[in-house]
DNA sequence: AAGCCACGCAACCGCCAAGGT
DNA sequence: TACCTTGGCGGTTGCGTGGCT
């Protein structure tokens, strides 16, 4: 494991650790201590370099390490740390006793980076990823220059786009909802092995997170059991209430439709000019599928094929 | 059985800050 | 003040391993 044995032009040995290295290493610090690491390999008796000794002492062979798996709470502890630290290994270490800032980095790296990233979040940012989200500066930059046309305070669109951000957040669960549900109804009956357990506890782990993404977070009371469409259906309701105000849909750039039985994700765009949405219904077509949608003037509205994209933008504009 | 590949993780590298001279 | 030493930190590397074909 690591990188293999070579020396330095001091002639000093690098690469893994054996266990007799670690036996004198061990030996030395328990009757010296480590007042100077640069001393130390001399006094152990190893031909290593201080740094060498002291990442393997501070990563490997301290006796306070606790090894194996993380838990569901150190992994939790870890993802709110680093949505507020960053990458800051050394401080997140600090408040999970045991664990080396080495550990959690790679724990990070090989895990929760990916498991971020599949779920749709930024793994820097702890935000959602959407197209949407990669168009901010844009969107940012339109925002100002409509309030240099309208005159509008940029505490509104600052608002506004925070908004934004938590309906997104909304919507990366309900897809991630939508994924599990037919994840889940693909297992029923097909899964003696109880695999599908398993999947609906890290469910409901991960939910518990995208709520937390979230400013005004899912009820916990509803994370018991998520294994249909129509409790699907039930969620998508509860995170997306209709605007039913002028007011409220301007604070709305993003809706979602869901249609029954598709494990699809449609998003409408109404224009803060627009009147509140009413009846939205979903249509399918061949390729494509579409949102109508009439207001309270009965006006016909239709927006064909809408995901977040360049018609949002222009939209948006 | 052999080859390939992705993953996990120990360990190295380079940079930086603090402290000493 | 400038330079040097040392320890610490975050990023990266690359070997060992297990799963898959």
């Amino acid at each position: 494991m690591g990188r293999s044995p070579c020396c330095d032009e001091n002639g000093l040995k690098k690469g893994p650790w054996t266990p007799e290295e670690d036996q004198k290493l061990i030996q030395c610090i328990q009757k010296h201590g480590h007042g100077s690491w640069r001393a130390l390999p001399k006094l152990a008796g190893l031909n290593r370099c201080g740094k060498s000794c002291r990442l393997r002492w501070t990563n490997y062979l301290r006796p306070d390490i606790k090894r194996g798996k993380f838990s569901p709470e150190e992994e939790q502890t870890i993802l709110n740390l680093h949505s507020i630290l960053g990458n800051k290994w050394s401080a997140i270490a600090t408040h999970l006793p045991g664990r080396t800032d080495n550990e959690i980095k790679n724990f990070w790296n090989t895990h929760l980076k990916k498991k971020l990233i599949q779920m749709g979040f930024d793994p820097m940012t702890h935000q959602p990823r959407t197209d949407f989200f990669s168009a901010l500066p844009q969107l940012i930059a339109l925002a100002n220059l409509n309030e240099l046309l309208n005159g509008r305070p940029w505490d509104d669109h600052a608002a506004r786009l925070q908004a934004d951000a938590d309906q997104a957040a909304k919507l990366q669960c309900l897809q991630y909802l939508l994924q599990s549900s037919s994840t889940m109804t693909t297992n029923n009956g097909s899964d003696p092995s109880g695999l599908g357990a398993t999947t609906a506890a890290a469910d409901l782990e991960t939910m518990s997170l995208l709520s937390s993404q979230m400013t005004s977070p899912m009820p916990s009371s509803g994370l018991q059991n998520i294994n249909s469409h129509e409790q699907v259906n039930h969620f998508s309701s509860v995170l997306f209430e209709p605007p039913t105000s002028q007011e409220n849909i301007e604070c709305y750039t993003a809706a979602v439709g869901f249609s029954q039985g598709e494990n699809r994700t449609q998003y409408v765009s109404p224009n803060a000019s627009l009147p509140p949405l009413a009846d939205a219904s979903v249509a399918h077509h061949e390729n494509a599928c579409s949102i109508s949608s009439s207001n309270e003037n009965e006006t016909h509205s239709f927006w064909p094929e809408l995901f977040i994209d360049e018609q949002f933008m222009a939209e948006f504009a």
